[in-house]
DNA sequence: CTCTTTGAGATACAGTCGTATTCTAAAGCG
DNA sequence: CGCTTTAGAATACGACTGTATCTCAAAGAG
């Protein structure tokens, strides 16, 4: 077994700079070759990683899905109730280059997987997983009636905000005071005791 | 001036047959030639009327904004507040096979419009007249308070769940009482008297 | 009628697409 | 060392892209 090399890391690299390739430019600009050169690969080399584009999108889906996922794990739910969903949900928020990247290839993608049943079986999950974690901290924090319904109202809210956010950034500020609006609707007063 | 045309007619013409080609098999599916043969016309035809591929997005997406503003308009408001709220919001979402196909343009255009400052004027413009004819419509309802927030809320959490309708046909029941949860939430009490 | 302008289709062109195949060089194993 | 497997680049292929150009039939104006 000569020139082994790490494949995932490879895989990673790759479905990385498809990543930014698609908050950059948008997904009709990926190709496998312009793919390849945001890599600092050879088109050849992105075909060993990946057998056809199908693959390598559904692997960037999973990627940027794991992203997300880590990004809200990394929120400290301990601070005040309000504060830490207001901190979960800005992870979702295009509020800064690297979370505007990420926000705009998660909503391609998710547009995308209208017409990809492969794209849009990823895309469950990942609202699955959001979802479940949302849900559990709002019990956890005392919003238990209806947590479920509360946690998808927000993801759906995010989505919507995010959305909007990227073509029209102008709004950017408006709608931060929009989402803290929505939030104070959508959480019932808090367990007493500020 | 011989064997004349009503041009804006074949336009529309045109047009329509775009967006039922986005909504059936996604946005990187429609070509000039696709499109053509969707509309029963030839490539050449279709060259007649938009002189790019681009005059072409444009024109559709102005199109489909103008269904979704010609569908809300046509909303009996005279219903209890609550309930024409929803109504007006059930125009949005993809509830049938006709607004399916509405809202996976919607959101494919507004996906679009983040790296296509023509196609992101266009949006910001329906945002902007479907944000002032719900805020009119709150405010008439006797939800005066931060009409234009909770407006642009509800557009949000619209395009939010419309988003993942689409994606996740299964959850739609589901999604359709997130709804109605959220808009409890988002309404304060009536103005008395039920 | 003829002339002229238009709609509409056909064709041409250079470029890109996804993918299959072929090549070169390097590196671990015996 | 040589052998073999791999990484990676290069190339080839047919299909499709947007757009420019050409042809031709049809229809109003004179």
């Amino acid at each position: 077994m000569p020139r082994t090399v790490d494949r995932e890391e490879q895989r990673r690299h790759i479905g990385t700079a498809l990543l930014r390739l698609v908050s950059e430019r948008g997904l009709d600009e990926v190709s496998v070759r312009t793919v390849a050169a945001a890599a600092g690969r050879s088109p050849g080399a992105v075909q060993k990683y990946f057998r056809t584009k199908e693959e390598m999108l559904a692997f960037a889906a999973e990627l940027a899905g794991e992203h997300v996922e880590r990004r809200m794990a990394g929120v400290d739910t301990s601070l005040p109730p309000r504060r830490a969903l207001r901190a979960l949900i800005l992870t979702t928020l295009p509020v800064d280059a690297e979370r505007r990247a990420e926000a705009t290839a998660q909503l391609a993608f998710a547009v995308h997987a209208a017409h990809h049943p492969r794209l849009a079986a990823i895309r469950r999950q990942v609202d699955e997983d959001v979802r479940q974690a949302l849900a559990a901290w709002l019990e956890a924090a005392g919003h238990g009636a209806h947590a479920t319904a509360v946690a998808d109202a927000v993801i759906a809210l995010s989505d919507g905000l995010a959305l909007r956010m990227l073509y029209a950034p102008q709004e950017h500020e408006h709608l931060l005071t929009v989402l803290d609006h929505a939030l104070d609707a959508l959480l019932p007063a808090p367990p007493a005791m500020g």
